[in-house]
DNA sequence: CGCGAAACTTTACGCGCGAAAAGAATTTGA
DNA sequence: TCAAATTCTTTTCGCGCGTAAAGTTTCGCG
């Protein structure tokens, strides 16, 4: 490596032996000249450790490789885990991912959006906050930006949609619990932050009405996001007063759950399925946490590989289709269902 | 709002009726131009809303306001939670922060230094992977960047380091256990992936010479960052076996300890405080989860505030001293002792 | 009122690269 | 072997802003 120090392309060009402009195709797309010349560029690039300008890059491309991730809430480490695996195969694909996290504010969810605008970004990968986000915005947003939702899905809006199968998730826990033992009461809270948790009582709703049970919901009361003090002061509340209606309990997500099994274990009472349980206890989300609560958790499993390699798929797509899609696709990932200890 | 385009500074600075160089002061400083002036700049920003091209502005710029925020696991609730803090009183005081996990991987910071040089930032908080990082690189990109290491430490690299002292996380923790009951094990992994987990045992070791106890350390088997699954099943196997040297246990860290609470639930070993308790348990960090293990965990708590308020101030004294303090600084803030139910 | 300092305007140049057009060189295929 | 197609070079312009120098206006203060 020599240590002449390269200023800019023109440069580069010179010791390279090769014209500016086809060193800005190369950079722009490496397969776009010929492998000979490749070749001849790459051997410099050993040599001289060259990297262009990423700001005058951007400066005058029309499509840049910057991709915008923002997540609703990163100190969940469900997010945090799906954002990592998104973030990857964005940089896999060429793209230069950079994350953001709402931390659960709406205002901030708008200061992202805009000062994602400002980076002229590819694409982004947006997972809103739900019910709390700034619909208008985000459509003004999505009307200029191509993006994909993931995760949690505001109707109509973005190009395409991303996520999990929340009918699933129920169907299959509670089919198991029924099976199992007696059919789940539905435990959340009152005002759910994410449209999933819409989604998933409606689903239990209807599957307890198909399988001839009565469905029974039981709302905790909190706002915000952080779930599992919510879930833990509301089950202190309900095991405190009358109990819960039936013996079975399945949760709207995880971070719920590891609240009520704090306070299940608080209060004494056993939860699992085997003699001289109290209670069982089933959940939602496979939180990367979830096999370490007491028990540890029945949940059922996000199918996080497809969703983070179909989001990222999709926004590639989207990029290289200009941007726009013909119609607004939906892309819904079944749950695994994890057996564990609490039910 | 007048929906004229404003395309650049020029036009700006015509609508305005400011020359664009004044302009140009204004949005490098606002404080920088006569308060009349920035009076009618602000009332035209009211207008038009104009924001400057970030791409241009930080080509020239000799110093941009952009900093990054590197963590080594962002999926570890600690790390989201201080990187959040960080992150929020980086943009109070005016800067860009990008953040950035190495997601356990040393390739990964690597290439996180690498492609945070070509964002030119103004500043770099980092916290390193510790042991796997590669300290030559590091070096390197210090001696390029001006950088405040954080969280751990990594001797004479960087300018200054911001932390928490792990000699009064122990010191606390033991001082509680060992007035309360009997002196604790130390339990750990044998070759922890963080530095401050060699300081958390040398300190055991020294305390307890201090206050006239043995010391015994407890070594568990495990790489990598999934140090609830390495607790886990490092307590089980020691369950299984001799179980511990003594009945009360002090972990490196919250995350070991989760899996070690998630161990003794599953082998029926109660832990606590009260009246029929195997075990106590005690840890450090004061993770965001501890609050909802079974029992919940008593901890000596990271002083969050005062280390990211530390940092991000270091970095703002950094920035503004040229990118060099004379002599490298470290900060270290003591732990608060937080009492719970499993010890 | 007048003076000097501070703030502003005008003018001009440069940053490092994208992009387009026209011509030269190379490759391809029959 | 030769023309068409591809790829590369040369040339030129522009992006939006930073920055510097010189000249002009405004301000503070005695």
């Amino acid at each position: 490596m020599d240590d002449i120090k390269i200023r800019n392309m023109e440069e580069f060009a010179a010791v390279a032996g090769i014209s500016r402009p086809t060193l800005s195709k190369y950079f722009h797309d490496p397969q776009s000249v010929r492998p000979s010349t490749r070749e001849r560029i790459e051997a410099a690039l050993e040599q001289y450790d060259y990297r262009p300008n990423i700001f005058a890059m951007n400066q005058n491309r029309k499509l840049t490789r910057n991709v915008g991730i923002v997540v609703p809430y990163l100190a969940d480490p469900f997010f945090a885990e799906i954002a990592r695996r998104i973030e990857q195969r964005c940089i896999e694909m060429g793209y230069r991912p950079t994350l953001f996290s709402s931390h659960g504010e709406a205002a901030l969810e708008n200061d992202i959006l805009e000062s994602l605008r400002s980076l002229k970004p590819a694409g982004v990968l947006l997972a809103p906050l739900g019910r709390a986000s700034d619909r208008a915005e985000i459509e003004k947003f999505c009307a200029d930006v191509p993006t994909v939702l993931f995760d949690s899905n505001i109707e109509g809006v973005g190009e395409a949609f991303v996520g999990s199968d929340n009918f699933s998730f129920v169907a299959q826990t509670v089919d198991y619990l029924t099976r199992t033992g007696e059919a789940p009461c539905f435990f959340e809270m009152r005002t759910p932050a994410n449209p999933n948790a819409n989604k998933r009582r409606t689903a239990y709703l209807e599957v307890m009405q198909r399988l001839g049970h009565e469905p029974r919901v039981v709302k905790v009361e909190g706002e915000g996001w952080a779930f599992e003090e919510i879930g833990q002061a509301g089950a202190l509340r309900i095991l405190d007063g009358g109990g819960f209606p039936v013996n079975t309990i399945l949760c709207s997500n995880d971070r719920l759950a590891i609240g009520l099994l704090s306070a299940c274990y608080e209060r004494g009472y056993r939860v699992g399925r085997g003699e001289g349980c109290a209670l069982r206890v089933a959940s939602m989300d496979d939180h990367p946490f979830s096999r370490f609560t007491c028990p540890s958790l029945t949940t059922a499993a996000h199918d996080y590989d497809s969703v983070s390699e179909s989001a990222t798929r999709t926004l590639r797509d989207l990029i290289e289709s200009g941007g726009r899609f013909e119609g607004r696709t939906e892309a819904l990932f079944a749950a695994k269902l994890v057996l564990r200890a609490s039910a």
